[in-house]
DNA sequence: CGATTCTTTGAAAACAGTCAATCTGTGTGG
DNA sequence: CCACACAGATTGACTGTTTTCAAAGAATCG
């Protein structure tokens, strides 16, 4: 719980009496490899910020293809955004691809936070607008990039998480097979 | 001008001494078809709101090829968002597509506004929320769905939009060429 | 070690892209 | 008002990339 703490404090001022708020809020959840967090049909009320481990947010379509929309290392936040602002059923699933420990807040809790914490409310809003043009960044790829290029681009932003996280995840991240990335990692090795 | 304070007035409460406070920050720009508002390496520092016509925001490889990565009409907003917030040379073109007119508010008097009309604040969040879900479910289609799958879930999303647009911008912004849509749009006629 | 998951490889098929030519509709200037 | 230019759309033939399916190898985990 005190990594949350500490990483609230990296970011912006945080008295001890604003901590002590968010740790009474604050509720630690932990998940053991594939335990859902979210299941495609719930409705998703918290936020999540992972404290430990690793979770992935995708769909399973018709054909049994998993896509991933999102992978979520320590110090990110997970969920599905769409159920839990419109509060309609997820069309995604979030899991843990490692053994991880979640903090959890509840809906009503955060709204209370971002009234009663001006400087977090400012924060939140500033992370969102990054994690927008993060998104962005990644059509302008989805769009006009070959699969290799895909997979650089994949690289360059995250090369942490190219280590954790097996190939065929990769693949379906960026939009291709596993068989692909397999060839084209060969094709990049050759040269 | 009215135009926006409608906008507002359609999606939250404001007092006449608020709306005043708008129209005193705002002005109008004309622009003619295929006049920039943003041209690539720019640094953007305003908020432009499209009172009348549509603008277009994509990029230009090096092949010279044209990536489209939004499409502002009426009541949209319209910009570089990554440019605004980091304050960097834009990576974007915006251009009007359409004669068009925008309104145009600076960064600091956006910030005043957001300090001072709540309302306002927490409409612009929840903009901004709802665009980040809707830009997730770009990706979405972007790496799971076939040439036609997507050009039909373009039009599901913007019906208004493909009858604005010609062809060979909309292949551009689903990521397809635009002779493989004329081939979709014949398939898909032949059912 | 045995089972499972992941990766690689090959061959064939499907899909989308490229290039070039033609067709269509629109608008402009003579 | 017509001729022409221009942008957009379509079509055909071809190429290249990516997917699919199947099988084999490698790595990992309980």
């Amino acid at each position: 719980m005190e990594s949350f703490i500490d990483y609230l404090r990296r970011h912006f001022e945080l008295s001890e009496q604003d901590a002590e708020l968010f740790r009474s809020v604050s509720r630690t959840k932990k998940l053991r490899r594939k335990q859902y967090l979210v299941q495609e049909g719930d409705v998703w009320r918290y936020n999540a910020f992972v404290l430990k481990g690793l979770l992935r947010t995708y769909s399973v379509d018709d054909k049994g293809q998993e896509h991933y929309i999102q992978f979520s290392p320590e110090d990110w936040w997970a969920g599905d955004r769409e159920s839990y602002i419109y509060e309609t059923p997820a069309k995604y699933n979030v899991d843990a691809y490692e053994d991880s420990e979640v903090l959890l807040i509840s809906k009503p809790d955060m709204e209370m936070l971002h009234a009663e914490v001006p400087a977090f409310n400012h924060f939140m809003r500033n992370l969102l607008e990054r994690s927008f043009i993060a998104l962005r960044n990644r059509v302008q790829s989805n769009i006009s990039f070959t699969a290799e290029e895909k997979y650089r681009d994949f690289l360059r932003i995250y090369p942490d998480l190219a280590n954790r996280l097996p190939q065929h995840m990769i693949a379906a991240y960026i939009g291709i097979t596993a068989e692909t990335l397999s060839r084209v990692r060969h094709h990049i090795s050759k040269k």
